[in-house]
RNA sequence: GCCCAAGUGGCGGAAUGGUAGACGCAGGGGAUUCAAAAUCCCCCGCCUUCACGGGCGUGUGGGUUCGAGUCCCACCUUGGGCACCA
């Protein structure tokens, strides 16, 4: 009988789920293990992308249960944003239906896979259930400081007529959109995420299990920076304006200042603008400036003088112009610097610009021209000559400076070492319907009022239209108007909802008690959490990864989580795109032309259409439907099963890099399945002969190999590694000679070794040769360790480094007598000519190296 | 501009400082078959040799070492992250 996945997959997953295999329970007896990949969002359509990432998961999960761990996997959907409201917008149905519709869709597509996922932990972020104890958690956070609000300049999409966080904004413009983000100013709420700036840093180098590029750029994204901040006296300022507070990474630098900027948004400038149209002009001019690359890029520095004048803090005869300058950020530091020209680009394209003087305070060497084509910005470390030296030697490096000159500061009361972030806070407002609703009222007498939490969830009302721009939670008179939750007197709800980001954030911790009626139940998250091994793609490396660490601490803050859960993520495992190849010619017209890989034949690697054709093959291309290169899991499964996918996606690449898809990669890996069935029904039909002493032992041995080997490459995500093993094994089986016991428990243990990546077959297998119960539950097999070690070993001989000869030793000679036959074998005699060796290196079991 | 990672056959990729190229794809040869499909077996880095063998080979150039794909330095290329952050 042929392999047949459409028969043994759909068994094998009802023997599952009547045996609840999957489904998570806790015991003393045994560790727990917390497997998750990122829950999609409820597209409609699962691609292979989605698979590879499930598959990594399952791997891991099935091997854990076998490896005798109470084992959690669970799955949900990020259910809220942006996608469903314009499926509503576009085909007038309701986003609620949109999303439910989907992840039915969804969960339809998931299941044929046979993953081992405890089904009945599965939530989506829209459920009043979920986005209920979201809002109590809002109002926890709220309670505790952790979430204020704020008038803030935000980045507007007028397309999507939203609010977006400013890593929402690539190159200028909406992540989601692609529309040009203009500058307004609102009332937002944000988390407090930037007080933990210096937390979330430290704690990176806690995560060893986390790839050391993730953890750099978050490092990066929060953005450290090591300073001096001190404040100038200014004359001719307005009142309370008598001190100007600046922020610098370069005091060494101080004795070349020549001027002092501040942001169109400090309060001098507004301020100033408040008394002066031409202030006012110029602000307005300098604020409007392109948030787009090419707009900051090529953007021209420019200043307003102010007249006033500030004092040098080493000399106070020496007076400094205060400029407004739109390349000075109010959010960062303190809005406000001194321009060294001489050491900084744009202070030296300013002041050329404006006529101000260039004094370097440090020159490449003594015998340098202190005159400058261009700032001169070596790195902190090397060491340069320094013109005016205040505290430090004449020769030493810009970091011994800076750190001299923080010291002679903090001394002399001028100022004091300060540590920035880069990292701001996170505004999560977002003027949308199908988000989670922000759980306060806003009452003309008792302002921000919180609503009650015996009132939650505040539900999104189902009465909603969205034939019109903006947020229909707006236009809604009996959702909005509500009474004061604490005088009752007519109020209004906040229209707000949540950025998804939030939802995301701590999905992970519900999963623990998903029912539960607070947001977590302690018990239980203490019980799972940390999530031992978090599989997802490198897209999320900053803001859900960094939110979530934010979230975990805030909700250990808030008694929601376990202070040994505030890194919630212990292993992190970041996957590959699967990719596929397109196949273009050039359309009359000049575009190109797509053509969909079953209209294309190959043959020694080039590609034709049916009338002969040839096409432009580009390899290696992310899945795209408008590039006519997407493969469709379900087509997959149905062609093949859903063993054959699974064992593609994980063979060829590591998991970490992309994998391409190609067709005939998924034939051989369905043919490779047909063969361990095929090996399977021809063991089983041999007859019981007593086995063959050397042919059997042979295998064995083979198989305790294959028993290591796969284990080390599973524990250590070497997927790719883990196959080819079972590829080689399968061949040793193959040709075997061995008797009927020694190839049934060769391949029952090969089965074991396959179960991981293609339970179903595994278990059929199993079945076949009458295995004890179901595969998924059966112990891990244990290699033996007198099993792989080798009685006799083949040395490689070198001659100076060169491979020349091998010999056949047995595995304990000791050193001394291998040396000696090596030294009688004619090649080393050959190249000895006679003489002596220089030096002869025995590594035992491994090499011997002769040196003439 | 700053920071990081990676460069191995025709392709995807293996390889605790110890026989480079496991395994898969593509390609070639053979068995089986009336023939084909399917299946099975063998070959497959480059140059050279009838052959045995020899020479060269992990982006480039140096270095450390008995021995380097692996460690160190410089450079080149590709990919990624950040960027008016003072």
């Amino acid at each position: 009988m042929a392999y047949d996945a459409s028969s043994i997959e759909p068994k094998w997953q009802a023997a599952w789920e009547q045996a609840g295999t999957f489904t998570a329970t806790r015991s003393g007896d045994k560790p727990k293990y917390y497997v998750l990949e990122m829950f999609p969002y409820p597209s409609g359509n699962l691609h292979m992308g989605h698979v590879r990432n499930y598959t990594m998961g399952d791997v891991i999960a099935r091997y854990k249960i076998s490896t005798g761990h109470n084992v959690l996997h669970p799955m949900g959907f990020d259910a809220f944003g942006m996608p469903a409201e314009n499926a509503a917008m576009a085909s007038g149905g309701h986003p609620k239906d949109w999303t439910y519709n989907n992840i039915d869709t969804m969960v339809g597509q998931m299941k044929p896979l046979g993953l081992s996922l405890d089904w009945s932990r599965m939530f989506a972020t829209c459920d009043p259930e979920y986005y209920g104890q979201q809002q109590a958690l809002f109002l926890d956070f709220l309670e505790a400081g952790l979430v204020y609000r704020k008038n803030a300049v935000v980045n507007w999409d007028p397309v999507d007529m939203t609010v977006l966080a400013n890593e929402q904004v690539i190159d200028g413009k909406g992540w989601r959109s692609g529309a040009e983000v203009e500058r307004r100013e609102l009332t937002q709420w944000f988390f407090k995420i930037s007080d933990m700036a210096g937390e979330l840093r430290d704690a990176l180098d806690g995560l060893d299990n986390w790839p050391a590029k993730v953890r750099l750029m978050q490092e990066n994204w929060i953005g450290q920076s090591r300073g001096l901040q001190f404040a100038f006296s200014t004359s001719e300022a307005p009142e309370g304006f008598d001190r100007i507070e600046v922020y610098t990474t370069r005091p060494d630098t101080l004795m070349g200042a020549s001027f002092v900027g501040i942001s169109p948004d400090h309060p001098l400038a507004k301020q100033l603008e408040a008394h002066d149209p031409k202030v006012a002009a110029f602000c307005a001019e300098a604020r409007k400036g392109g948030t787009t690359a090419e707009a900051i890029e090529t953007a021209e520095k420019l200043g307003y003088d102010t007249g006033i004048t500030c004092r040098h803090p080493f000399d106070t005869s020496w007076e400094l112009p205060v400029y407004i300058a739109n390349f000075i950020l109010m959010d960062y530091g303190t809005g406000a610097i001194f321009g060294c020209p001489a050491h900084d680009q744009r202070d030296f394209d300013f002041a050329t610009k404006y006529g101000l003087p260039i004094i370097p305070t440090f020159l490449p060497s003594e015998d340098s021209s202190p005159e400058l084509e261009e700032a001169f910005v070596p790195t902190k470390t090397e060491k340069v000559w320094w013109t005016r030296p205040i505290n430090w030697e004449p020769e030493a490096t810009g970091q011994e400076a800076i750190d001299a000159t923080i010291d002679f500061c903090e001394a002399n009361g001028v100022g004091q070492g300060v540590t920035q972030y880069r990292l701001r806070d996170w505004g999560l407002s977002r003027q949308r319907y199908w988000g989670c609703p922000i759980p306060v009222v806003h009452c003309e007498t008792c302002g921000v009022v919180p609503e009650r939490k015996e009132n939650l969830p505040v539900q999104l009302p189902d009465d909603v239209t969205f034939d019109v721009p903006g947020n229909p939670l707006d236009r809604h008179p009996t959702w909005r108007d509500v009474p004061c939750p604490s005088c009752g007197a007519p109020a209004q709800r906040e229209t707000d909802t949540m950025d998804t980001f939030v939802d995301s954030s701590w999905y992970f911790a519900r999963f623990t008690a998903p029912r539960a009626d607070t947001p977590t139940d302690m018990d239980e998250a203490s019980y799972w959490m940390n999530v031992d091994q978090y599989i997802g793609g490198i897209e999320h490396a900053i803001l859900h990864l960094l939110y979530s660490r934010f979230f975990a601490r805030a909700m250990q803050i808030t008694g929601h989580l376990p202070a040994s859960a505030i890194e919630p993520f212990d292993a992190l495992f970041t996957q590959g795109m699967v990719t596929h190849a397109i196949y273009k010619t050039t359309g009359t017209d000049g575009r190109p032309v797509y053509h969909y890989p079953e209209d294309v034949t190959l043959r020694d690697g080039s590609g034709f259409l049916a009338d002969g054709t040839e096409v432009t093959i580009v390899p290696s291309a992310k899945m795209s439907k408008s590039k006519n290169n997407v493969v469709n899991p379900l087509e997959i499964v149905s062609k093949y099963g859903a063993d054959t996918a699974r064992w593609f996606v994980l063979s060829d690449s590591p998991p970490e890099r992309d994998v391409e898809w190609t067709a005939s990669g998924a034939d051989a890996a369905f043919k490779h399945l047909s063969r361990v069935w095929n090996i399977c029904d021809r063991i089983a039909a041999m007859p019981a002969e007593a086995g063959t002493q050397e042919p059997d032992e042979a295998l064995l041995r083979e198989m305790h190999k294959a028993i290591r080997d796969v284990t080390v490459n599973i524990e250590s995500f070497g997927f790719n590694a883990a196959i080819a093993k079972l590829y080689a094994f399968t061949a040793t089986l193959q040709k075997s000679k061995a008797g009927k016991d020694a190839q049934r428990t060769a391949i029952m243990t090969l089965a074991q070794l396959m179960a991981p990546m293609t339970p179903h077959l595994a278990e059929d297998i199993w079945a076949h040769q009458g295995g004890t119960g179901l595969i998924a539950n059966a112990p891990w097999p244990v290699a033996d360790e007198a099993m792989l070690t080798e009685d006799t070993v083949t040395l490689p001989i070198q001659i100076n480094g060169k491979r020349r000869a091998e010999i056949s030793v047995p595995a304990d000679m000791d050193k001394a007598e291998v040396e000696k036959i090596a030294m009688a074998h004619e090649a080393v005699l050959k190249a000895l000519n006679g003489g002596a060796p220089k030096k002869v290196i025995v590594v035992p079991g491994r090499i011997v190296n002769v040196v003439v």
